[in-house]
DNA sequence: CATCATCGGTAACCAATTGG
DNA sequence: CCAATTGGTTACCGATGATG
């Protein structure tokens, strides 16, 4: 932590700040207008040694506009400096990038050059942006559309919040006018919003944005343990369950291949076909593929076909995203869009941020893109990270490069803001000098909060991002992390190769040692507990001997009239948690099919209501996925174990697994190979098969009493039995 | 782990309903 | 009355779960 006094000597002065830095209403005009000083691609000195120094400035009153900066990658360096030594209190700032300037200037003109990353990304790529809009108009005057575009654009306020868009900002507009700039997952996922409308999801059609195959394929390599019982799924197990009780009919999506294309994706479950469009026509990608089919397979007992969709192809290597984007919107929506013309995509784009600024503009989208907030608070006294606003996501990242987003599909649409955005820099001006400069933020509650995600500073970000620059190329402080030569890591990869076998040998045998020891310990345990149980139970008889409960040869005698009364339990229906009746969708299927494809008003007319069932499918794929991963989790020498299972289930799960009984695990079990107990093949070949729809053509409920509302059951059937025997 | 009672899905048949 | 359609009931036997 830095003292106070270097603290308040980094701050920039209140009355300069308005001057310094564009207000965030200003428009994208004012913005590119703004005077910002020269940055050198080098420095004459990069030493921070040369630029920090303990005397007071030879020139306080000073206008950092005109002052030329030093690179990024040196701006950092100076600032790890002055972090890391709190005692030295260094009170001004040389300019030591400038050959021949020897003065020295007010500490807080560090705080303006960090400042400056982000101004200086924003402008870069919306001079480019507006500069390659103005070229078009200049070659072909009557270029109406990127005139109208070019006069939108540039009366935006540069960081502002779009309407009609989660946690997207101006800025994001960036790469739609810039041709051959490469769509990102914010702009992919931007144009998705597009397509999404109320009427898709009346049709039970669904819009994901691309995080969902991005978790599909993070599941996959996970191998899936986690995905039945982690909460953080729990969007992605509803869907899959949606999807097999027909509430969900279409998923359509954007997924990112290699890191470098966008491919289009519908799982169409009607027809269980996978629909695969690539402008590249590439063969399907196979990691993709066995994402996709073993998620599918969570949920649907039949494997689903896939199929690569003849669709437009890309002449170029940068518009796959927008491709894609338009392959979704023809498929589901045919009438609404028309595919795009590959010989004009930069029309395509601009057409495509047309699209955006009408959303932005009109008046039925009230709510302002959530997770935008912009903020020039730089970080040099206080801590290295800091939390921007909502916690959960990352501020409008200025400039062309974007993150990727981390929103769970089918997140709830974020709730309304009013129309007014706060202007964060004219906040940050108006708000107290502590708010505005270095040193540590106020204390505040959003502070205060558990991080899921920690955001880097602005300032810092900024600087980063311009500095990551080849090694070769790099100055200062970075050159010293220097590469191995080429002999060096020959030798160390031949030795971690080593090291790596021998691990594994060590491995291997300390496994087999554990596995032997581990058998001897059940084996010894399963004994003592045969032998425990033998004993209890004849202290137990005994006792039952001297009660006068058993006879002398410890057989039961005849139990006195004893009857167990149960109230009478009328069925509350208002709910519809019954696990019994969602493991079996086949009904729910059924009508849902008869409704669609009745052609006659005709038919005998319902009655009763069709009573709920009592027993749980647990051969339906989503619980017995569950049930096997429980086994693999609590087998043992001895096999599977029925109670581990179910106490491993109910542990996690009580609720969806309160009625799953160990006998009734008992009975999928079978002895293998040295009598350890593994899964019956024909079980397991039975919930492959007839997960959703189980069953046979041989039966039916008997008893005239069956399905009524009212369930009568005051004796058990045992006790029952008894006393009419008697 | 064995036993037992009860539930569940479909075929096959009958009943009910509508429309021609 | 017939055709088309759908609900209701029961046989059959495997699945489920409670009990001892």
């Amino acid at each position: 932590m830095l003292p106070q006094e270097t603290r308040e000597l980094l701050k920039i002065p209140q009355k300069l700040l308005e001057q310094l830095f564009p207000s965030s209403t200003a428009s994208i005009q004012d913005l590119l207008a703004h005077k910002i000083p020269y940055q050198r691609p080098s420095a004459h000195q990069t030493q921070s040694s040369a630029y920090l120094h303990k005397r007071a400035p030879t020139r306080p009153e000073v206008d950092p506009t005109g002052l030329a900066t030093p690179p990024p990658s040196v701006i950092l360096e100076i600032i790890e400096a002055l972090q890391l030594s709190p005692e030295e209190k260094y009170t001004s700032i040389a300019c030591a990038h400038i050959p021949g300037n020897h003065e020295t200037y007010p500490l807080w003109i560090l705080s303006y050059w960090a400042e400056l990353g982000v101004l200086r990304n924003a402008r870069k790529s919306w001079d480019l942006a507006i500069k390659s809009l103005e070229t078009r108009i200049n070659r072909n005057s009557s270029d109406v559309l990127a005139g109208k575009i070019l006069d939108r654009l540039l009366v935006l306020p540069w960081a502002s919040g779009l309407r009609g868009f989660d946690e997207r900002g101006v800025e994001g507009l960036v790469n739609f006018c810039t041709p051959k700039a490469w769509f990102h997952t914010a702009e992919v996922n931007q144009m998705l919003e597009l397509v999404d409308n109320a009427n898709l999801s009346s049709r039970g059609i669904k819009v994901l944005p691309s995080d969902f195959p991005r978790n599909l394929v993070q599941l996959h390599r996970d191998e899936g343990l986690e995905y039945i019982t982690a909460s953080r799924h729990r969007h992605l197990r509803q869907l899959g369950e949606d999807s097999v009780n027909g509430v969900v009919n279409q998923i359509a999506t954007v997924a990112n291949v290699d890191d470098d294309h966008w491919v289009a994706l519908v799982i169409d479950f009607g027809s269980k076909t996978v629909h695969y469009f690539d402008s590249l026509n590439n063969p399907i990608n196979a990691e993709l593929r066995e994402a996709f089919d073993w998620w599918i397979d969570q949920h649907h007992a039949a494997q689903f076909d896939w199929l690569c969709v003849p669709c437009t192809q890309q002449g170029d290597s940068y518009n796959c995203g927008l491709f894609a984007a338009n392959h979704i919107a023809c498929y589901i929506d045919p009438n609404q869009h028309s595919p795009m013309n590959p010989q004009a995509c930069d029309d395509e784009r601009l057409k495509m941020l047309g699209k955006i600024l009408d959303r932005h503009e009109s008046e039925s989208f009230q709510h302002i893109a959530k997770g935008f907030t912009f903020t020039f608070r730089h970080d040099i006294g206080g801590s290295d990270v800091e939390i921007v606003g909502d916690s959960r996501s990352a501020p409008g990242n200025v400039g062309a490069i974007s993150q990727p987003h981390s929103t769970p599909p089918s997140t709830p649409p974020p709730s309304p803001k009013g129309t007014s955005f706060p202007s964060p820099m004219k906040g940050k001006v108006k708000r107290s000098l502590g708010d505005r400069a270095v040193g540590s933020p106020p204390a505040s509650p959003v502070k205060k909060k558990p991080a899921k995600e920690k955001v880097v500073a602005a300032s810092r970000r900024g600087l980063q991002e311009m500095t990551s620059v080849p090694q070769s190329q790099r100055v200062g402080l970075f050159k010293l992390l220097t590469r191995e030569t080429e002999e060096q890591k020959r030798e160390r990869e031949v030795r971690e190769r080593a090291e790596a076998e021998d691990r594994a040998e060590r491995r291997v045998q300390e496994d087999l040692e554990k596995a032997r020891k581990k058998i001897l310990e059940v084996d010894e345990r399963r004994d003592g507990n045969r032998e425990r149980k033998r004993e209890e139970r004849k202290r137990k008889y005994t006792a039952d001997v001297a009660a006068g409960i058993r006879n002398d040869d410890f057989s039961l005698k005849v139990k006195t009239k004893k009857r167990r009364t149960v109230p009478v339990e009328l069925r509350d229906d208002s709910t519809n948690d019954n696990i019994a009746e969602l493991s079996r969708p086949a009904r729910h299927i059924e009508t849902r099919y008869k409704e669609k494809h009745r052609t006659h008003n005709s038919g005998r007319k319902q009655v009763r209501e069709r009573a709920e069932r009592v027993y749980v499918n647990w051969k339906t794929p989503f619980l017995f996925k569950q049930i096997l991963i429980a086994g693999k989790k609590t087998k043992d020498a001895g096999g599977l174990s029925s109670t581990a299972i179910v106490k491993y289930l109910q542990a996690r799960d009580q609720e969806t697994f309160a009625k799953l009984s160990a006998t009734t695990v008992q009975s999928w079990f079978e002895r293998g190979e040295l009598g350890v107990k593994v899964w019956k093949p024909s079980v397991l070949e039975a919930a492959k098969v007839n997960g959703n729809t189980p069953g046979h053509n041989k039966g039916g409920r008997k008893g005239a009493l069956h399905g009524k509302l009212m369930k009568v059951s005051l004796l058990t059937p045992r006790s029952w039995k008894k006393s009419s025997n008697d």
